[in-house]
RNA sequence: CGCGGGGUGGAGCAGUUGGCAGCUCGUCGGGCUCAUAACCCGGAGGUCGUAGGUUCAAGUCCUACCCCCGCAA
């Protein structure tokens, strides 16, 4: 099978590797362009796909836009039967879709109908999901609203956070997209429409999800921390330090003190009350400025006073 | 040259107008207790990021550089 890849980050390379390592021939790997990345914006990075797609001897294509006809041409040139796409983060023209025979697939980390859009892991997260998934779907015109392929789920530890969770389903979807490639190749794969009344969206994350609201419940709070990372990430304030939070953990405790106050602040733990009279405990903190540290660690150098409210607010 | 915070015993922090390097925790040894992530006593452990400079004297002031981090993109 003569397949066009198209994706960015390192969830599209999951998919990547398993079409490679099932020996399709690979005949292009678009990705995004290279952007400049750091604090001075002076150094740019590759794409995690075009990383692995020019260790791998797969071509590499970056068009800064695909509808200006150059892709198409392109992908007329390369003439593959199939376009498998993974989290490239661009629209595909109508054009494009219709170019190959075999028409063009998406991996796509949820379970649709449910969390279509930019980030579906972590909404899956954010929302306290118990379930979430991968699936494989013929590409439409709507944006993640093709005919599904194949799907298959898997549970979201009460504990588990983003950057876990990702890295599970880019295998799953790559496990998941070599079938469905199979399928297309036998000519055996189903086409089943989504049910659009049924449909959510898992929009691009950005910093304004981060300050935490501590009138929220412990369980809301904890998904908000989980399904941040490794960004945004949760927020808030301790000791007049703005801190990100990075593990937290319910306590199965309650208390009667205010939202946002500190319960516990020593060796054995930093918890603060939350509005649903549930504690919970902060393990892990980023204070401005600083590396990721311990609670403990933090108590040592922000001696927190019982009451105290975290929040400042 | 986008903005800003920071590099001080193993960890997290303080160090005022330059004048013997401190605090909490950990660690080691000893003690106390029915008991304890409790308490008491004692000890070890630091070329204060690097290189220069000013000074009788620099963690502290000046210059250059290295490294870490947040914001903004």
């Amino acid at each position: 099978m003569r397949v066009a890849f198209m994706g960015t980050p390192a969830f599209a390379v999951g998919t990547l590797r398993a079409l490679q390592e099932a020996g399709h021939d690979l005949c292009a790997a678009f990705s995004q362009p290279d952007r400049p990345v750091g604090r001075h914006q002076n150094t740019f990075q590759p794409t995690p796909v075009k990383e692995y797609a020019l260790s791998h001897q797969i071509p590499v294509y970056q068009p800064e836009k695909l509808r200006d006809g150059q892709a198409l041409a392109i992908l007329r040139d390369l003439a593959p039967d199939l376009i498998v796409v993974a989290a490239y983060g661009r629209i595909l023209p109508d054009e494009i879709l219709a170019l190959p025979p075999l028409g063009c697939i998406n991996v796509h980390a949820s379970l649709l109908p449910k969390f279509r859009g930019a980030a579906p892991i972590n909404w899956a997260i954010l929302t306290g999901e118990r379930e979430t998934g991968v699936t494989i779907m013929h590409m439409a015109h709507d944006l993640d609203a093709g005919d599904v392929i194949l799907a298959r789920a898997t549970p979201i530890h009460p504990d588990e956070a983003a950057p876990e969770l990702y890295d599970r389903l880019a295998r799953m979807g790559g496990e998941l997209a070599v079938e469905a490639v199979a399928a297309i190749a036998a000519g055996t794969a189903r086409r089943t429409p989504q049910d659009p009344a049924l449909a959510t969206l898992a929009p691009m994350l950005s910093r304004e999800l981060s300050p935490m609201d501590w009138s929220r419940s412990a369980w809301e709070l904890h998904c908000q921390v989980r399904g941040l990372a490794p960004w945004p990430c949760a927020v808030t304030q301790l000791d007049g330090v703005r801190c990100k939070v990075w593990k937290s953990a319910l306590t199965g405790e309650s208390t009667r003190r205010a939202p946002g106050s500190v319960v516990q602040a020593d060796k054995r733990g930093l918890k603060l009350a939350c509005g649903d009279g549930q504690v919970l405990a902060l393990l892990e903190l980023q204070p401005d400025g600083k590396k990721a540290m311990s609670a403990a660690a933090f108590l040592q150098g922000h001696p927190l006073s019982l009451g105290e409210t975290g929040d400042g607010a």
